[in-house]
DNA sequence: AAGTTGTTTTGTCTACGTCAAAATTGGCAT
DNA sequence: ATGCCAATTTTGACGTAGACAAAACAACTT
């Protein structure tokens, strides 16, 4: 390959070469504003896309962007502060034309509304510890400490026992704005790392069944699938992971090319349900009839509308039972 | 770099033989046509934002989607492909007025044009087995043939000798459709367990710099960002990954947090040149100076545009001499 | 409670206009 | 030839406004 001795010094000049250009909606005079984006910048860091930005602005009257002298956008920084925790609520069920118009105080408190009337579960110490190392970014020592629990629990217990309810305590942190969008994905890091570290470390025996494992488009949210992934590695199922957002279509190509016997799908919660069954429907009649289909995750909301021939994993405990009963089905 | 024409034929036979039993016809109306598909698609897909692709269309008559029902675009793969191939023209300095009317054939031509007289580099049969395994689908025997090529060389040569330039064989496969999306997931996972593996296995020494690794918002590759771990890993450097797709703010909040030296951001080819341009200035404006921000991947595409305050890994090897210079700069 | 229907709500799409920044070209002096 | 500056073309991001399907909700029936 090519290695540059003086790589650093061509960065150098580079650098000195290029001055960037004066963006666009830079103040003309002064100061530059510290804190305005421009509305291709409050895409990047809200995930709101452009057109809903647009799109809001003319239905609700917010945001109200500033204009510069060329009539662009020009954001306030409060304002795309507003708008990320309009997204967060948004996030989990809020709609835009409630919360619009509130302000950023009753947005707060509507954050918080959840855990008034609901069911605030205590989290044990045991657990509470980690949900701690999260919150004070103490990454190392997360992972030591989650590392440890799996030699100490076996893999089996902490997916059920530490990992589900971890995950439970950080969702319902997340719901309230407890958590910076970094240290969830600090979070999950770290879990992922740990997960398929032990994963690796299960003795493969190339047993029966062969499960493939991935999610729909849209879903892309891969933990649920490694921890399906441990139990049924545990179980000495052979996994074939697909990893996250695999289209129907090729789906069915790979679980034939790979002659797979069951094909795990995970859900979580914020998934819409339609659009679960229909794929879930769309699959099962794209799929040879000897091939199962099994959904996880967030299936309590999909119910008993699951189409014929799809198998509900329930929990992650029902995974032991699933692959019993498939055993049993393909004894002789 | 270029993929041998021998290895790309010999793939594609082995795709006409490979083709899996139809289970298309299954599918009534509404079922997903895998091979043509909405503006969104291409989008995600090429890298050319809505407005390029319609602007386009305006100007040059390319591309010429069909409309659906509703008048809506639908692009044929074919035009998908071309797509895809003019975007990587541009990338390397083409511009689009001159190359949109050309044929895809003619397109090829051009591509190649470079290498004629350069290194025109043979993919080496200890590549092209791997390669060979992706389009067979042994996911087991590829991930145990990689291990033991991490055994074997060490993972530094690895990455740099093995990955990337498989990343780019892959990646040639893909731009000409001759890849199914199942089987870049297979290549993808399997690569990537392979990695965080060894990456794990690297005795950690809790030193400098500490570096936060993640990507911009719709950056979803998250490949490369493995990579660069590896040889930050192995260079002694403290990772400290977020994933992928982390808003601006976020990495801010997080190297702060982390007391990161460096934030260090993967680009794929696909990612818009100006969005990572513009991403990456809103970054350095927003992050304090003794925190280096570098970026790597297809930077090469961002050339000299980099924001003053940059710096470009142009190549894997150029983390090691990224890694010494910090170290010289911070010596005392 | 569980379906089935009708009614908002909401985000994505279409179309076309405008304009600054980047890239290319032409002219001229070195 | 080569370098440099101004004129010109190319190009993609941004602006407006309207349309509409799919999701979410509400109201009803079974």
């Amino acid at each position: 390959m090519f290695v540059n001795q003086n790589v650093l010094d061509k960065m150098m000049e580079q650098k000195a070469e290029n001055r960037v250009p004066e963006a666009r909606t830079a103040a003309p005079a002064g100061l530059s504003e510290p804190h305005s984006m421009g509305i291709g910048a409050v895409e990047r860091d809200t995930g709101l896309s452009k057109d809903t930005l647009r799109v809001w602005e003319r239905r609700y009257g917010f945001p109200n962007p500033e204009r510069d002298a060329f009539g662009e956008r020009v954001y306030p920084r409060e304002q795309v502060e507003r708008l990320r925790t309009i997204k967060r609520l948004m996030d989990n069920g809020h709609r835009p034309g409630k919360i619009m118009q509130l302000s950023l105080d009753a947005l707060k408190a509507l954050s918080h509304e959840g855990e008034v009337g609901g069911t605030r579960v205590e989290l044990p110490d045991s657990l509470a510890r980690f949900v701690h190392m999260v919150r004070s970014h103490h990454v190392d020592e997360l992972r030591r400490a989650l590392g440890q629990e799996v030699v100490r629990n076996g893999l089996g217990r902490f997916v059920s026992e530490v990992v589900a309810p971890l995950n439970v305590a950080i969702g319902e942190l997340w719901l309230q704005g407890a958590l910076e969008v970094f240290e969830e994905h600090l979070y999950t890091e770290s879990l992922q790392v740990v997960l398929r570290n032990a994963i690796a470390n299960v003795p493969q025996s190339p047993a029966a069944p062969r499960v493939l494992l991935t999610t729909f488009p849209n879903e892309q949210h891969g933990l649920g699938l490694l921890m399906a992934e441990a139990m049924l590695v545990l179980e000495g199922a052979h996994c074939i992971s697909l990893g996250i957002e695999t289209p129907v279509w090729d789906i069915v190509l790979g679980a034939t090319s790979q002659s797979a016997d069951i094909v795990a799908l995970s859900f979580s919660l914020a998934y819409p349900a339609a659009q679960a069954v229909d794929g879930l429907a769309e699959l099962r009649r794209s799929l040879p009839a000897q091939i199962e289909i099994w959904a996880g995750g967030g299936t309590e909301v999909l119910g008993r509308r699951l189409p014929e021939g799809v198998r509900a994993m329930t929990s992650l405990a029902a995974v032991h039972e699933g692959v019993k009963a498939w055993r049993a089905r393909h004894a002789s």
